[in-house]
DNA sequence: GACAAAATAT
DNA sequence: CATATTTTGT
């Protein structure tokens, strides 16, 4: 009996996290890449949301545009959303740049998404050829369930995909917030490697946590509310605007 | 050193 | 945009 898995995410995804975006110069200031040992034993620092930098409220705080962005991790969560994304594009539109679109998860690239589609693809065609037979390789992959129009190219791609109560996505992420703050206590259900042995739920997180290169520099905590991010039309006339749950409606 | 994941190049 | 190759992290 599987619960139906709510596509919105848990309120611990939606941490109104402070941190932004890593700032290009604290990021190379810092330059924190390997050799950095958080051996906070006692009290460490699971949520900096104090002591609020000034930032650059003034001018280029543009998002670390054309630097050199930490290497991003596909969470299961992030994963999801682009599974979903997927879904609700259609498989055949479902290209990069839509995908990303849609995805509203500010940060991510759209060499971000193309990436993981590639792999995701592979995935899928092992998974037809293998018969769900999924190596432990693709416990990311495994730890959302695949829409059945995924495995099934019946020829018609966006039309009969209806979404049940169209769950929109939440408003635009950091793809910090994927980084770092994700909740380790990520409660996914293991559906599909049910053979008994349950897989490690730790996930990246937690090898993450110890060696994330990426800024932890507490920030103020201008949430960006920028949340104005809506699919426009990318199908022929249809308009599929998304509305996003927190955008206080006109 | 092998492997997987993500980035980058074609 | 898709695929191939390379880099990077475990």
């Amino acid at each position: 009996m599987r619960d139906e898995e709510e596509e919105l995410p848990s309120p611990e995804e939606l941490i109104p996290l402070s941190q932004s975006l890593i700032t290009p110069h604290l990021a190379i200031a810092f330059d924190l890449r390997s050799t950095y040992h958080r051996k906070n034993g006692s009290s460490g620092h699971p949520l900096p949301q104090t002591t609020p930098i000034q930032a650059n409220s003034s001018a280029g705080d543009e998002p670390a545009r054309t630097l050199k962005r930490p290497r991003l991790v596909w969470t299961p969560q992030l994963h999801k959303r682009f599974v979903d994304a997927v879904a609700h594009i259609g498989i055949k539109n479902a290209v990069p740049k839509t995908i990303m679109q849609l995805m509203s998860v500010e940060g991510l690239t759209r060499e971000n998404v193309a990436s993981h589609l590639q792999k995701y693809r592979l995935y899928l065609k092992r998974m037809q050829s293998g018969g769900g037979n999924v190596g432990e390789s693709d416990r990311l992959f495994a730890s959302s369930p695949v829409p059945a129009h995924f495995l099934h190219p019946t020829g018609r791609q966006s039309s009969d995909h209806f979404i049940p109560s169209f769950v929109p996505m939440a408003a635009t992420l950091t793809h910090q917030q994927f980084l770092h703050r994700q909740t380790p206590a990520v409660n996914f259900t293991s559906q599909a490697n049910n053979n008994g042995k349950v897989m490690e739920q730790s996930l990246f997180l937690a090898r993450q946590s110890q060696h994330q290169p990426v800024l932890i520099r507490p920030s103020s905590l201008h949430l960006q509310s920028r949340v104005a991010n809506y699919a426009e039309d990318l199908e022929s006339g249809a308009k599929t605007v998304l509305t996003l749950f927190p955008t206080r409606q006109d």
